[in-house]
DNA sequence: GTCTATATTTCGATAGAC
DNA sequence: GTCTATCGAAATATAGAC
């Protein structure tokens, strides 16, 4: 077992550097030696565990990054109870303790570098892990009749993330507090632009 | 005149497509080669502009970039008056119709790539003619009294930026209107949640 | 102003030793 | 599993002709 869990751990190890790397600066900038150079290995090595090279490599991870994001977002959800306002920041401080989402990068400069095919199952990933899991906390608000119908959920999901994730670029910011506390400022604005009227912390 | 004119007319040109690459794809994933050839011309034509090659076209490029955004920002608030919401839709708008100012990616990917003192001005150029410029804009309308002061300024100025400029990503976001139109029902919700209490189109 | 030709560096990738 | 060594491709950059 010593030999697999080696293994395991070596990939494992190797996958979580590689995360990092990619999701912040996306395909494009980050290089194999780049994450080699910080597990202290030499990048060949990376070719042991990742016969495919780059490309594997960085479909491999983003796949597992997008899953945990989704995951994470739906247990944040669930521990938040049923109050909407709970729920968004739950939602928020997830997102927020994991590497940065960048979806116009990825748009703009990741995917044009990759094939059709990882491009279209990775956006799709995203889509479905994202941008619907966060569309149905504002849709099961609007059937208990917490928030008004007159906005569109999807509209208001993408917003969401786009907010919450431009709080990781945060020295433009004047900050003064923690990310999460103005994550939760954000949302008390964005939740009274709804109409919500329900309960919760405020 | 029509030598300098030539000369004028190159570079304009070549500033032109540099930028639109440059500020859609970032530092490091934009190539000489993709400047030049969409161009017309061989990437070694590029010096004869810029001597200092590529670091100093993308610090030129995004300089006139990033000026030009907060000429434009400034023009579209004067432009729509003293109302808040029409100055938040003309800012909007203006910020739609350009290429998109990924902070994410500046931040994790360019910046790095870049010599301190050529990074720090263009994130100086950024806060200063992006953000402070339209927190000025929410700074009034809680002096006019169109808002309350509950709100850092300076926190929906970067929220209005981030969730503006996520419109860029849109295929992820049940498209049925214009992003001009998504984005106008985006502020709605901004300024309903701010206590906007103030006229303008609705 | 733009070209061709070339130098230098960096990156992704492969082969084979240990 | 990780290394050394090496290759080919691509990118930045320079020199000089036109």
């Amino acid at each position: 077992m010593s030999h697999e869990s080696d293994h395991t751990q070596a990939k494992e190890r190797l996958l979580d550097t590689a995360e990092n790397l990619f999701a912040r600066k996306g395909f494009v900038a980050t290089t194999l030696r780049d994450i080699s150079t910080e597990l202290g290995l030499t990048h060949a090595s990376l070719y042991y565990h990742f016969p495919g090279g780059k490309e594997d490599l960085f479909a491999a991870v983003m796949e597992r990054n997008i899953l945990r994001h989704g995951a994470g977002l739906a247990a944040a959800i669930t521990e938040a109870g049923s109050d909407l306002r709970a729920r968004s920041r739950g939602a928020a401080a997830w997102l927020l303790s994991q590497p940065p989402i960048d979806l116009i990068r990825m748009t703009e400069a990741d995917m044009p570098a990759l094939p059709e095919s990882v491009a279209r199952k990775l956006m799709d990933l995203v889509y479905r892990e994202l941008i619907i899991r966060l569309r149905s906390v504002f849709e099961a608000a609007v059937r208990s009749g917490a928030i008004s119908a007159s906005t569109d959920s999807g509209l208001v999901a993408g917003a969401f993330i786009g907010l919450v994730e431009s709080l990781h670029s945060v020295p433009f910011f004047a900050v003064k507090n923690t990310r999460g506390d103005m994550a939760n400022e954000l949302i008390d604005i964005l939740l009274k632009g709804l109409d919500y009227a329900g309960g919760g912390t405020k």
